[in-house]
DNA sequence: TCAATCACG
DNA sequence: ACGTACGTGATTGAT
């Protein structure tokens, strides 16, 4: 039998820590209790234990400050961000029937040793979950302990038994005592012996046993004359500090081993404490199912009268309503073979349902996606691809409740409808469907139907939360003008895709394999054995600890050999230079060659999607296949674009702001000599680096641009003057000298980073000049690096998103102006800061220009944006 | 499912 | 003193 002990305060503060801000939508912050509980489920699958306890510290003072005035004294209470996660945590411990142990006057870690004592003498094996070390001592045959570390979000847990303890300390885990008491702890101001630090206690103990044998030894002539001297002046701290760091195992609790077996959770109340959290993730994955209450106060809409549309003249009479309707709620099966309309009516809602191949369908499906109705969905852009590949046309668009629901908050990890109606509505459609089947209206084979009613409904419910909050935010222009236009122009860019040259990417990836063949057995035979070059681990061993080579570098599981790593080792041995050409070409072949000759489609073009609630900042994204980070910057890499084509007959025109981030700092700042920079046409790195470097305009040399054009990026980002340092190879000071040069030049930039930073502080959000926002719980956290990441982000995301908004703008103005000219040139892609579009050759002309017009006057800023236009066969031609 | 790596703006 | 640049997605190996 095995029972696990958690230390409460201890893990509570890894989560808290460890774990980026979070909180509800009223405030409370929730990472620690969040935390806690992953890292619980992750230990009870790992361990799976027969019993489980928590033990916690309590506020009152403890025999040990009675015994030492000093003791634990400068330790800071817990920040209040914790502090009132603590009760909340108790609750849901409670919830899950998980016995807690508390004990005025005791600390929680002789809580530990008394329970893992029972446990013992109970028969039972005991493992102690804690994130500190003081509980090693307490590890014997039948007693381990996992610690648990957390970086950067990561959990890590390593688990501690006898064998595993002496190999790293060199001394039985008891003797932790007697390494301890002469060590001290400066962080619980445990003193030990004045001038012994945790290497000279680790040879005392590995050579002497205990601290009674070192003293009786004193004498010996293993000690040296200063150690001794130590030793003798700290005797009686040494022995004070014994006793300090002894655990005790006489804890006054009643405790005994079987009382602690797991039981089931309190389903009900753990729900409803996981939902105020709104941790659904966590319900999900324990499984929870929503109490009867819940239940039932989901009932709300999805109970409205439905009827399904069978034939040509009920299609006729829904029309008839549903153009009357002010908004019609719709949901669209992904494979367009059914949909729901929903309205509301006097009475309620109202729902519809069709499906194809039933009389009425065609009608029913051009009418309500025609302009007529006007239409709110989720995913529109979806569904407006679905529509228009299925040879649909479609209008009247009026809300999306994802992208809603992302401009709201952009940095949701998920905009599911479910999760959605849980969060803003307060109800769940997931469970209400599945416990419930009210909404069957069909037989069993099409059960997928009903469902789309219900979610219609949701959109519904949805839609009046987000079209408030929308106005309170003052983000209406930002949604109604920006991010709904784009739906329709990313839904046919995507239908356009990009032409590939499918025969030359398979050539080049032939090509590819033999040169990777080659470079495999060089590699071999450098290392002296066959192994995995694109395994990191197996690369290692063979670098760092075959070949001996200096590693500069470590991961958190290992040394890191990134190609950074890789090239400060270039000189040091032939291998290298191999792996760096392998590591090259097999990401070509694999990610690019490979990669996108598994997703042209049978009309021989690429069809990225563009993902429009994914960026923190406003931007898009583009998946299956990512078309935005095809390779440009390497000469072989940047063969990739010249497969990249334009259709017969026709023209790529390939049109890029130049400068953006840095002209919407000049804007943004109010900086005048920047803008003044800007305005003049001004080579902009150049500009910088002489005044940086107080040098005249036409003297700057190329290395001293190159640093300038580091430091204008790096102010973008929020950098200091360290990670300057590194990207440009130049001592810290030096880096710092820059830097505050620059921000001495343009003075109105430091202001701005200033005041941005105070703002943003103040509001908890930063905003771009449309409008569209970011919060930043970051800036309130106790956590240096948090707080530290929070102030670059509110130094970045108004730019960046700004950019964003000002090439969306511009996408829709491209998109209705070739429209409306009758031109035949499409969008094909987007690149942050680079539109695409493909054109018969004797529209090239005109086509260059209208991108650069429109592009170049998305926005009317304190500078000038300008825009590089060049048209070719393929991509590689028209950059 | 995660970590490491590397492709892009 | 802290740890060290913003924003993404795909592939691979390891768990």
């Amino acid at each position: 039998m095995k029972l696990m002990v958690i230390d409460g305060n201890s893990i509570v503060n890894r989560a808290f820590y460890g774990i980026r801000m979070l909180s509800t939508s009223d405030g409370t912050p929730t990472n620690a209790v969040y935390g806690f509980l992953t890292i619980l489920q992750r230990l009870l699958s790992d361990e799976e234990p027969d019993a489980l306890c928590v033990a916690f510290d309590l506020r009152a003072p403890t025999f040990r400050h009675e015994m030492y005035e000093g003791y634990k004294a400068q330790r800071k209470g817990m920040p209040e961000e914790l502090a009132v996660q603590m009760p909340i945590l108790r609750e849901v411990l409670d919830a899950m029937n998980i016995p807690r142990y508390e004990c005025e006057g005791w600390e929680a870690d002789d809580l530990i040793g008394t329970i893992s004592r029972r446990c013992e003498a109970d028969g039972w094996d005991c493992v102690i979950v804690t994130g500190d070390k003081d509980s090693f001592q307490l590890i014997t045959d039948r007693t381990k302990v996992r610690h648990v570390r957390t970086r950067m979000g990561q959990t890590e847990t390593t688990l501690y038994d006898v064998g595993t303890f002496e190999a790293e300390y060199g001394f039985p885990p008891v003797r932790m005592i007697d390494y301890k008491a002469l060590m001290g702890d400066p962080s619980d101001n445990i003193p030990g012996v004045a001038g012994i630090g945790q290497k000279t206690a680790g040879e005392l103990v590995r050579r002497f046993g205990s601290l009674d044998g070192i003293y009786e030894q004193i004498d010996s002539k293993d000690i040296s004359e200063s150690v001794r001297k130590k030793l003798t002046a700290g005797r009686e701290a040494a022995d004070s500090s014994r006793i300090l760091v002894t655990i005790r195992t006489d804890a006054p609790i009643e405790f005994r081993p079987e009382e602690n077996r797991r039981r089931a959770p309190d389903n009900d109340a753990l729900y409803a404490l996981l939902k105020k959290l709104e941790f659904s993730k966590l319900i999900d994955r324990m499984g929870l199912k929503a109490p009867q209450e819940a239940a039932e106060a989901a009932e709300f809409k999805g109970t409205c009268e439905s009827e399904e549309i069978t034939d040509g003249e009920g299609a006729c009479r829904m029309l008839a309503e549903l153009e009357k309707a002010e908004c019609v709620r719709v949901r669209v099966s992904p494979e367009l073979d059914r949909f729901a309309a929903e309205i509301d009516t006097e009475k309620g809602g109202r729902a519809y349902i069709v499906c194809a191949g039933t009389d009425g369908w065609d009608t029913a499906l051009k009418g309500v996606f025609g302009g007529g109705v006007k239409k709110a969905g989720h995913d529109i852009k979806d569904t407006m691809r679905l529509l228009l590949e299925h040879g649909v046309d479609t209008d009247g668009w009026i809300f999306d409740t994802a992208l809603a629901a992302y401009v709201i908050s952009p940095t949701d990890n998920s905009y599911e409808l479910s999760r959605l109606t849980e969060r803003y509505c307060g109800f769940s459609i997931d469970t209400q469907f599945e416990e419930n089947d009210q909404f069957s209206l069909i037989e069993e084979d099409e059960a997928g139907a009903p469902r789309l009613t219900v979610e219609a409904a949701a959109v519904g419910a949805l839609m009046e939360v987000f079209s408030a909050k929308l106005k309170e935010l003052g983000m209406e222009k930002l949604y109604y003008g920006i991010e709904l236009p784009l739906c329709r122009v990313l839904a046919e860019m995507e239908i356009n895709g990009f032409l590939v040259d499918r025969q030359a990417l398979l050539d080049f990836g032939q090509s590819l394999s033999r040169r990777i063949e080659d470079l495999e057995e060089r590699i071999y035979e450098l290392a002296g054995e066959k192994f995995n070059i694109n395994s990191p681990k197996q690369l290692s061993a063979v670098l760092f600890e075959k070949l001996m080579l200096p590693a500069p570098k470590k991961t958190k599981t290992g040394y890191s050999t990134n190609a950074d790593v890789l090239d400060k080792l270039k000189n040091k041995h032939p291998i290298i230079g191999e792996i760096l050409e392998y590591r090259e070409l097999s990401k070509l072949k694999s990610t690019y060659a490979d990669g996108l000759v598994r997703v042209i489609s049978d009309d021989g073009r690429i069809h990225t999607s563009f993902q429009m609630t994914v960026t923190a900042t406003g931007r898009l994204s583009s998946t299956e296949p990512n078309l935005q980070n095809i390779p440009v910057r390497r000469e072989l890499g940047s063969e990739i674009r010249k497969m990249f084509i334009a259709g017969e007959g026709c023209t790529l025109v390939d049109a890029d702001y130049s400068q953006i981030e840095l002209r919407l700092l000049a804007h943004i700042s109010g900086d005048e000599v920047m803008r003044e920079g800007f305005r003049s046409g001004a080579d902009i790195h150049r500009l910088t680096a002489s005044q940086v470097f107080d040098t005249p305009f036409d003297e700057v040399t190329s290395l001293q641009r190159g640093r300038a054009k580091a430091v204008n990026f790096g102010i973008v980002y929020g950098i200091s003057a360290f990670s300057l340092a590194q990207d440009i190879g130049v001592p810290v000071a030096e880096a710092k000298q820059y830097m505050d040069s620059y921000l001495g030049k343009y003075s109105g930039v430091r202001e701005y980073m200033k005041n941005v930073v105070e703002q943003a502080k103040r509001d908890g959000y930063v905003s771009t000049v449309y409008g569209r926002r970011r919060s930043l719980p970051e800036l309130r956290s106790s956590n240096f690096n948090l707080r530290a990441f929070g102030e670059r982000v509110a130094l970045n995301m108004p730019i960046q998103g700004t950019a964003a908004d000002v090439i969306k703008i511009a996408m829709i103005r491209v998109f209705e102006r070739m429209k409306r000219e009758g031109l035949q040139a499409k969008l094909i892609l987007q690149v942050h800061d680079e539109l695409i579009a493909e054109c018969p050759e004797e529209e090239a002309e005109t086509v260059s220009k209208l991108l650069r017009e429109e592009m170049e006057h998305a926005a009317d800023f304190s500078v000038p944006l300008t825009v590089d236009t060049h048209t070719g066969r393929s991509w590689y031609d028209a950059k």
